[in-house]
Parts: C-alpha cells; structure tokens; sequence
DNA sequence: ATGGTTGGTTCCCAA
C-alpha cells in the first residue's frame, strides 16, 4: 500500500499538476493539506476516472485537509478532538482495508509565524493536542499513519541554511522539543529512519530562487506507529514535482507499506 | 538586513 502526503497549496491551482502526479506516481492512498476549499466548492472532476475515494475537511481561503484512496475510506473523523471551539481544518483520519486495515490521519500542522505570539501560542497547543490523540490511537495497537505537513524542521540536518530558521516557529527548540514529544510516544519518522542525514527536503519557498538555489527543508512527514513500521518496505521524496509547471511549494513525500 | 513569490481573496493576509 503506497500511502502519500501532498501540501499542495490550493487544490484549484493544482487542477493540472495533482492528476498529472496521481497518474505517475500511482499512490493508492494520498493525504493532501492546504486544499484552501470549501467541502462545497472542492473540484471533484479534477479526480474523475483515477479511481479514487475522496473525503474532504475544508475551510475557505485557507487550510483544509482531505484523503484520496483507491480504497474505500471508513469511520472517517474530522477536526483534531480535544477543543470543539477550533474551527480551523487541519486535520482528517480514515481507516482503509487493503490487505490490512491502516488508519491514515492526514494533518496540518499550524505554521505559528510570528513567534513568540498567539500564533505560536496555538501551534504548540496544537501539537499538546494531536499527543493525546496519538496516544488514545496508538491503544488501539493498529497500524497508523501520521501523513502531513508538520511545519517542523526536525533537526539543524533538515534545512540547508538552518541558520536562517534559527528563530523560525519551524525550528524553535521548543517546536523540535514538541515534535520529539510525539516521536517518544513511539512513533518512527519514516524518512530519517530509512535515509538518515542531510539534504533531504519537501519544500522550497516560491522566494528567492529557493528551488534553483537548493535552500529547502524538510517539514512533510510521514510518521508510523510500532505496527505501521513493521510493515514499512520503502520511502521516497518525489522532488522532481516542484521542477514540473506550476507547482505547489512542496512536493510529495510517500511510503510502500507491505499491507 | 532585506527581499522575494504564490494563492485566494479583497481593498491584503498567510505562507
């Protein structure tokens, strides 16, 4: 089972690049963030004929989450539990039964630029919320899948000017410290764990020549539970995406689970 | 230290 997450900032601005990528890269399942949408307005046609189940948590102008699966999607939560007052869509679960049943929580993390400052105030409380609701998930000792854009440099390897992030909400110690949080409930970063060091990036900024230059970062990631990283048998970054017409700031990022 | 670009909306904000 190949299980993708895409930022793919505005799914209507995608129209073209998202099918053309589906179709290379096969995924059968995909999580996308940034769909800036409405469940209302999300342009389904742009999917007809791939073959996909799709289930949307949208917001307008900005955020918005959704799932694309070649499987049918079940027990579908929308909204990260834990605070009914947060109207902000940034996060989207399923389960889907290939050989075996995967559940995929497909997230956006919150940027929290500027900080310190309210933004960051919400990101860090966030990510205080998305730990509760990884560990009730992880009691159900079924393979699961953390699929999204995090908005966290993990460590100085993951940028190529990490001096530039330096008081970034991205790179803040206090934002690795919650990141590291999650790992310790037990959970594996896929891509570090099969292709550790540096250089390997899922976004570059639209600014500055980012991409010609190489100054990317590393903030998509597909996070396992015990179960899920027993069954992980490859990982990929398809960087070529942001070279291709018109596309998203970052590119996607996909596993093959034996599942 | 600053600037630069894109998307969705709107008389700029978020990234």
């Amino acid at each position: 089972m190949k299980i993708a997450s895409f930022n793919i900032n505005g799914i209507k601005a995608r129209a073209e690049a998202l099918p053309a990528w589906l179709k290379a890269a096969e995924p059968d399942v995909v999580a996308l963030q940034e769909i800036k949408s409405t469940d209302e307005t999300f342009p389904h046609e742009i999917f007809d004929g791939l073959g996909y189940h799709i289930v949307t948590h949208g917001q307008k102008s900005f955020n918005g989450v959704a799932l694309l699966s070649r499987f049918p999607l079940e027990d579908v939560v929308c909204g990260l539990p834990g605070d009914a007052s947060d109207e902000q869509a940034r996060w989207i679960e399923a389960t889907v039964v290939g050989r075996r049943a995967v559940r995929i929580c497909g997230l956006y993390l919150p940027n929290g630029n500027p900080a310190p400052g309210p933004k960051y105030d919400y990101k860090l409380a966030w990510m205080a919320r998305m730990r509760a609701r990884v560990s009730a998930l992880l009691k159900t000792e079924e393979p699961l899948v953390f699929a999204g854009d995090y908005n966290v440099i993990p460590q100085e390897e993951d940028a190529a000017k990490p001096e530039a992030w330096a008081t970034d909400a991205l790179a803040l110690p206090e934002t690795r410290a919650a990141f590291r949080e999650l790992l310790h409930l037990g959970l594996t970063d896929a891509l570090r764990d099969r292709v550790p060091g540096p250089g390997h990036y899922t976004f570059w900024d639209y600014q500055a020549g980012a991409w010609q230059r190489n100054n990317g970062i590393r903030i998509d990631h597909l996070l396992l539970s015990p179960q899920a990283a027993d069954l992980l048998t490859a990982v990929g970054i398809d960087k070529e995406v942001r070279g291709g017409d018109k596309p998203s700031d970052h590119v996607p990022i996909w596993i093959d689970l034996d599942a």
